[in-house]
DNA sequence: ATACCTCCTGGAGTTAACTCCAAGTCAATA
DNA sequence: TATTGACTTGGAGTTAACTCCAGGAGGTAT
């Protein structure tokens, strides 16, 4: 039950270089509070523990391939920052975030299927002025 | 063989109802080219054919549930006002976005799993704080 | 000690995609 | 004929989410 002391930490250009986020971007992210603030060295510079990297990657991942508001997270965040009194708030807003991720995930899947069909009617419609080509089409000349 | 001549056409504000989208967005829309120009009457109003209707739906599903990009509507809608020669490319935009939708829709699911899994491990640790309160923790008074 | 590198902050600038607005036209109505 | 209301345009404003920058500080290499 200590707290959990972890060897490795990182500087903000190798947590930019392993997530693939700008400098400016984890800043921007840690200021807006869309991550917990990260631990610092004595004289002011951002050093990243595992855990720091645990919420930028999670943060990566909800924002970039989910697309959820910036607002939902920062919220969570915040509750996170509150302690344990607000697990049920954030259960509940990750709830409400995942099925807007479902629900998201079933419209772009009917639009897919009307892509699909339309692609299709292209490849139809190019065969046909195809075979036109090579028959009637020929009496032109 | 002959052009279709079909007897509704639809005002701007109707357009705007039926698809809900500003009339705002219906002129911005096709101001930058995102769908062709519409039929005016001769005072140049806005009356939208059967056929700038799908145009509209067309453009709305894929913008408003797929999310791709702008500029590659643009340049669809550029192709097809080109004609018949650029049916093969016209294709193969849709086929490049198609596939793009794919991964995006799969990336999508996945961070759905990681979300149902985070979900999962609060519902637990909810759980196990409920037992404690209802056990040991009655210590305490 | 000078130079250099990486980092810091607060704030301004950018981009995409709308969204709003002012000034004007046109057709129908009182 | 004067007013009303829906429509027009070109252009300015807004919003979200970064992205860039100026000015400055700390630690290290020459």
């Amino acid at each position: 039950m200590g707290k959990m002391v972890n060897g490795m930490s990182m500087s903000i250009a190798e947590v930019s270089e392993k997530f693939d986020l700008s400098q400016d971007t984890l800043r921007y992210y840690e200021r807006i509070g869309l991550i917990p603030p990260v631990n610092r060295n004595k004289s002011g510079i951002r050093s990243y523990t595992e855990e720091d990297c645990k919420w930028v990657d999670f943060i990566k991942c909800m924002r970039q391939s989910a697309g959820l508001p910036v607002e939902a997270l920062i919220e969570y965040v915040a509750l996170f920052r509150q302690g344990d009194d607000t697990l049920e708030t954030r259960k509940e807003l990750l709830i409400e975030q995942r099925n807007r991720l479902a629900d998201k995930i079933e419209e772009m899947t009917k639009t897919l299927t009307r892509l699909d069909d339309k692609i299709e009617r292209y490849e139809q419609t190019i065969v046909k002025k195809e075979k036109m080509l090579r028959t009637g089409a020929n009496r032109a000349f």
